[in-house]
Order: structure tokens, then C-alpha cells, then sequence
DNA sequence: ACCTCCGTTGCGTATGGTGCAACGAGCATT
DNA sequence: AATGCTCGTTGCACCATACGCAACGGAGGT
């Protein structure tokens, strides 16, 4: 393990959250301040870091390059870009592209909504697994055992007094979303945001990505959100064609 | 400088093109594979990169994290979207922003037009000086000293038929764009695409960011784009009001 | 004009990163 | 089913490299 690229790393994090001073790093990374301007040097020599001024370092173009690089790159994400961006229109809600890797569920793609609610969410931001429609999604349709085992080994802070809060709680939960074919987020994680997602799929029919409509409460309640499910359905199922999905006969019966 | 710092840099750069083998990187940095391996195993612990079967890796999710979170703090792009997002609906063009930082112009956000055309841009990426509407109206305004400076040690690679191939040329477009309060980019980056930018100011009255707004010439020759900069320019004014400027009085006297 | 605060530099040291070579898992080929 | 290949992985020994220290210097404030 490397760690003088664990430290820029950790420089690079710590930037993410705005423009730092020497100094601040040195603090943050705790090494000497010549160490950090040394990596610094490097960074920036990369174009990952950029200095505004003599005293103030910055997140460098470099690093959006290659983020939104490689974000173009996925191609769940530009397939479903049409069948979003006409959900996000068709309802003026906002809609959420999210998958599923490494142990976490990432919002890959964002269409804002018109009205102007302050959103949690945002591309590249990790998603919480136990209250978030898209988690549920991407989750559903592991394998029993692999479901099992990251229930257990996740936290479940409540957040709302909906939050579902059990690793039990959250299976059965699963359950449904496998029956019902989409995912409901009923004020879980937000109070006054309540959401509805549902599974993209590839070619051999494997969950993709999770489309989501995010609505606030005070604009519709539970059954005008219901009312939405149908065309998230549509957005879902057109995104997943362009995927290559073929939707030749239900596929539910294949779990063991 | 350091060394493996600098290594890891350029496999990130790497693997922004796509997923890569173990060995394919070795080959790409020319180090031994047993070091490329610590560089990802550090650079995995951290989720910059993550690897979708044993033998790929592609970037992690703390890269878009990091990226778009620093991308979101950017006051500009906030403040601007509102406007942006309007044109974008008004016209049904692409627009973008972009900002002029560390010698280079980059794209910091991007609305796609309606219609389906190959865009050379992405949010993040680099435009070349000479040939794109933004970079004029960002270096439109810079002290003739550094726009002379920097025209010098510009590189002018002929894209179109109109590309401007000249420092002087560009000089006098500058001029020509500071005179017109917008930019032209007529078809001098790509055949098929002409655009026009328009610049975002700040407080002090300098230029924050440049909105511009991307036609194909399918769609409308140089008279429907000319019809399209009224829209540009309030979208821009909009945008520079919401950033804080007061158009006191014209500032075009200013310049020494 | 002084002082302080911070970014910067040179240098000696030993830590941490490197390449080598051997191992082993997975896959294809016969 | 057995063999050979490819490619990721591990342990180790060496020395290059990244580190901290301490002294320098410039900018800004009082």
C-alpha cells in the first residue's frame, strides 16, 4: 500500500469539500508541511489540483475530465438518458440513475425537478442502502444468501420515522420489491420527500441500474405518487430495450 | 515531484478511457505489475478505483464523488443553472458553461439540445482557445498583455475552413467579441455546429464563466443563430444576476 | 520599518516503494 | 481429463525516494 498516494488521496478528498490553504492539508493529512506541497506539486503538475491564488489550492480540471469521462463511458447511463429525460418532463419531478458496484448503490445520473426542493442527492454521491427506492431496486434480486449477508452487515440509522430499521424489516422489504417489480421510498430517508424506483435490465436480464422519481410530499401524497408508478414503469422498461433487454417471458421464477 | 504518486495519476487518466487489465496498465505506465498492483490496491481502499471482475479495473466512485461535489460548490454553476436551464428549454439547443481556470477553458456543466447531434463536448472537459465561442468571451476581456501572451503560445491547429489559424486573427476577434458584448464560434470547431457565448459576470463586474449556446447548422444558418443571441444574452444577464452583478453602467470604457 | 505568518528550499536519513522471480489460479486447447 | 499458457499474486532484498527538519524569504499587517 502506497502511501504517499494515500495521502493525496486523502488531499484530494479533503479539497473536494473547497478551496484549502498548505497548512490545512499539512493539518489534515498530519505530516509536514513540505511533505504536502510536495504532492501537491505533483497534483498539480496533473492538472488535478489548481491554485486560485499563491495561498489557496483547489480540485483541478483534470479530475472532472476524468470523472465525467468515464461517467459518459457507462452505458447504462447514456442508454437510459432518453427514457429520463422524458420521465423528468413528463412530470417535472426529478429522476435518478443509480447502480449498483463495489458494495454501494451511486446516483450515476441526476434530471432536476421543477420544483425547487433541496435534494440530498447528487452524481457520484453514494446512496444509503436501508432507505433510499433505488437501493431497494438494485438489492431485490441478488442472490438470497448475498442479500442475507449485507443485510446483516449493514447499519440502519433512523432517519425518519418511517426508516425502516432491521435487517429483518429491510429483507422483507426486498421481498416486496421483487413481487410488486419497483421499489417505494415512503419518507425514509427525507421527510418531506418521498420516492419510486424500478430496475433497468440488460440483456440476460440482470438489474442494471435504478431508475427513481422523487416527489415532495406536499406536493402529492401516497397515491399521487402511485399514480406516477406507471410511467416510471414505461421510463424503465424503454431504457431497459435500448439496454438490449428483451422482455421474452417473466424471469421470476429463476430465483433458487 | 513523487514518483508514484505521479504513476497512479497516470493510470487513473488510464482508466478513464475505459476498464483495463492488470497488465495493460503495467504496459501504459511501463513499471513492473507487482508495483501497478500497490498503486490500485491503495487506490481501491479508497474506492478510486474498483475492479468488476478479477481481471479489470475501472474508476471507483469516490472519483465522481469527488468530482462532482467540487464541481456543485462552484457558485457559478449553482446560480447559473436556472437561467442555463431555461435557454436550454426555450430554444431546445445544447448549452453549456464554462469557466476559465489554470490557462485553460473547461466545460462545467452541459444541457443537451433535443436534437440527437454528436457533441464534441462533456461536462469537465477541455475546449481549445481558438475555436470555440466560450474561450473567446473568457479571454475577451484579460489585460491586452496576458490575451497577447497567451495568443502567442497558443497552438492554432486548422479545424474547419474557418478556423482562425493566427494570433493576430484571434487578437482582433477578441476585439471584435469585446466590441459585441457576445461571441461566434462559426463553424471553426466543428463543420456541422456553429455556436454563440455570452459572458456571466460577477460582483465586480469581471466575467465569472461564458454561457453558450450550440446549433447545428442543419437547423439554421448564421441569420437563425444571429436571431438566437437576444435569448443567449438574457439567459447570461439572468445568470449574472443571480451571481451578484449590478449593471450600473456600461464598463467598456474601462480598458486601458 | 518591524514583525509575523506561510509558502518554499536543501539536505541527510531510513522508510517505503520498487523490481525480481517464483507461485498458483483460471481458462483454453488437444 | 490432463497439460500448458496467461495473468494476477506474494515474499524478499535493495536502494531510490519520499520524508521531516530547520533555515530562508516574501507578503501583508500594524
Amino acid at each position: 500500500m502506497s502511501q504517499s498516494l494515500d495521502r493525496a488521496l486523502t488531499l484530494l478528498t479533503e479539497l473536494a469539500a473547497g478551496p484549502r490553504t498548505l497548512d490545512e492539508l499539512a493539518d489534515s493529512v498530519d505530516v509536514h508541511k513540505s511533505t504536502v506541497l510536495r504532492l501537491l506539486r505533483t497534483l498539480e503538475s496533473r492538472q488535478f489540483v489548481h491554485r486560485t491564488d499563491p495561498r489557496h489550492y483547489r480540485l483541478g480540471t483534470s479530475l472532472f475530465d476524468l470523472a465525467n469521462r468515464a461517467l459518459e463511458d457507462r452505458d447504462v447511463r447514456r442508454s437510459a438518458a432518453p427514457a429520463l429525460r422524458w420521465l423528468n418532463e413528463l412530470t417535472g419531478h426529478t429522476v435518478h440513475l443509480a447502480s449498483y458496484e463495489g458494495g454501494e448503490v451511486v446516483y450515476i445520473d441526476k434530471y432536476d425537478g421543477r420544483h425547487s426542493v433541496r435534494m440530498y442527492s447528487r452524481i457520484g454521491r453514494r446512496a444509503p442502502l436501508h432507505c433510499t427506492a433505488v437501493a431497494k431496486v438494485l438489492l431485490a434480486e441478488l442472490p438470497t444468501g448475498q442479500r442475507a449477508e449485507i443485510a446483516r452487515s449493514m447499519d440502519f440509522p433512523k432517519l425518519t420515522a418511517n426508516t425502516i430499521t432491521t435487517p429483518t424489516g429491510y429483507l422483507a422489504e426486498l421481498d416486496r420489491v421483487l413481487a410488486a417489480g419497483y421499489a417505494m421510498d415512503n419518507a425514509e430517508h427525507e421527510d418531506f420527500i418521498h420516492c419510486a424506483a424500478a430496475p433497468v435490465r440488460g440483456v440476460g436480464g440482470d438489474v442494471l441500474a435504478a431508475v427513481s422519481i422523487s416527489v415532495p410530499r406536499m406536493v402529492s401524497d401516497a397515491a399521487g405518487l402511485l399514480d406516477l408508478v406507471p410511467d416510471l414503469l414505461r421510463a424503465a422498461t424503454e431504457a431497459s430495450a435500448e439496454c438490449g433487454w428483451v422482455p421474452d417471458n417473466n424471469h421470476r421464477e429463476k430465483d433458487g
